[in-house]
DNA sequence: TTCTCATCAATTGTCGACAATCGGAGTCGT
DNA sequence: ACGACTCCGATTGTCGACAATTGATGAGAA
């Protein structure tokens, strides 16, 4: 898929991607204290390698370094996320648009298709929220390829991704909005199909507000309580 | 302004502001190979805090590193560039429309002197292209700083940023274009001041499409001798 | 000559130890 | 009792040396 697990490579890296993969599963609590040589005897490498891993993981905002006061697991609070989810509008926006254009005519197909399996999987049963929620970062990210834009790609695929997950491990996505989301993936696959790029755009935008606001509500109920 | 030149702190930034420097000036030359050995003894540390700093440039992709293969300076090809005009438009718009609905009053007369400035820098002579360059950025992430979205203000801020002004020493900016921009900018803060974003993104969105047109343009006139 | 393969220098990846810095416990003085 | 100061433990920052990998060079066979 898309984060390729590399049990191969340097150890900074195999590093980054645990780190990563506890940060967003909540392993490791937000705001969390990471001890350099506690984490380096976990992961069974030096100091070293492990910070540069900690370094990593900054630029991708999933913890916070601090000069001689070490790292803490990034917190995902109310403002934060409401900002990332402006960001990924733009960007999957400008996406969406540019998509309209450069994707081939098999690529839209192919969405489509992808679109299809989404929806007998939430028919055949609930399908457990998880792997609709990943299929569905598989929709958003496919059409980030199809844009053709490396940045665009490296920066909505390997930082905001993460921050994505994060944020959804958090607020268990209500299930009731997996229909309306599905019915909004159609209308901007059949945007991309007849080319309309500022509708694809706009419809993506909205669709990526409707999230958050699906989001924010859910926030907001469990705070209340 | 922007970026703090930091003479302390931690061996690391100070090599990361150092290097990040050197490429964006061009005194590192696109595609160079960048020995870990020969930088650091060149500024004086050890191996271990260049390294940590090649790690943070590549997450701004100032450098591209391959394992086992070293560290290159990225190379600012056309397409690179075109796809980061793209982002920029994408991200700075959505600045601009947030920025509409939250920018003081105060703010929004402090950016009008700023333009006055500029005016008057242009008015009393050419000025040398780069200050009013430098001033433009300026511009640009007040801005972005009025959004008050974190995540933005970073990405604009820190990464694209220094791409952007890589951009800017190698195509040494037509002075022609500094009227039409000022023009433009005046624009977007009357839209700011009547708190039209939508208004005001489409401006900013625009403004952003014509500096990378001009931008082009000059690069085309160059690449046919 | 050209292709292949083995050897080797150069460079990157990694580790352990030392120095610098920060936060906190404890103490002293008012 | 409260505040400030001092000292100490813990943690981060840094360095030098060693191991592993790369790709480059050159020798040898077809």
């Amino acid at each position: 898929m898309l984060q390729s697990p590399p049990q191969q490579g340097t150890l900074a890296d195999i590093a980054s991607h645990r780190l990563a993969h506890s940060i967003v599963t909540g392993e490791l609590a937000q705001g969390q204290k990471l001890n350099e040589a506690e984490l380096a005897e976990r992961f069974g490498m030096g100091r070293g390698p492990l910070r540069e891993a900690l370094r990593h993981l900054e630029g991708m905002r999933l913890v916070k370094r601090i000069p001689n006061a070490g790292a803490r697991v990034v917190v995902l609070d109310f403002k934060t996320m409401s900002d990332l989810y402006a960001v990924r509008e733009a960007l999957e926006g400008m996406a969406c648009r540019i998509a309209a254009t450069r994707m081939t005519e098999d690529e839209i197909d192919q969405l489509s298709r992808l679109l299809d399996s989404h929806e007998m999987q939430i028919k055949q049963q609930g399908g457990g929220v998880y792997s609709q929620s990943e299929g569905d970062l598989d929709f958003h990210f496919q059409i980030v390829r199809g844009s053709r834009n490396e940045m665009l790609m490296d920066m909505l695929g390997s930082e905001q991704y993460q921050l994505q997950r994060m944020c959804r491990y958090r607020t268990s996505r209500n299930a009731q909005r997996t229909q309306p989301a599905l019915q909004q993936h159609r209308q901007i696959v059949e945007a991309l199909a007849q080319r309309d790029g500022e509708l694809a755009e706009m419809l993506m935008r909205r669709h990526i507000q409707g999230a958050w606001r699906s989001i924010s509500e859910t926030i907001a109920k469990k705070e209340q309580i």
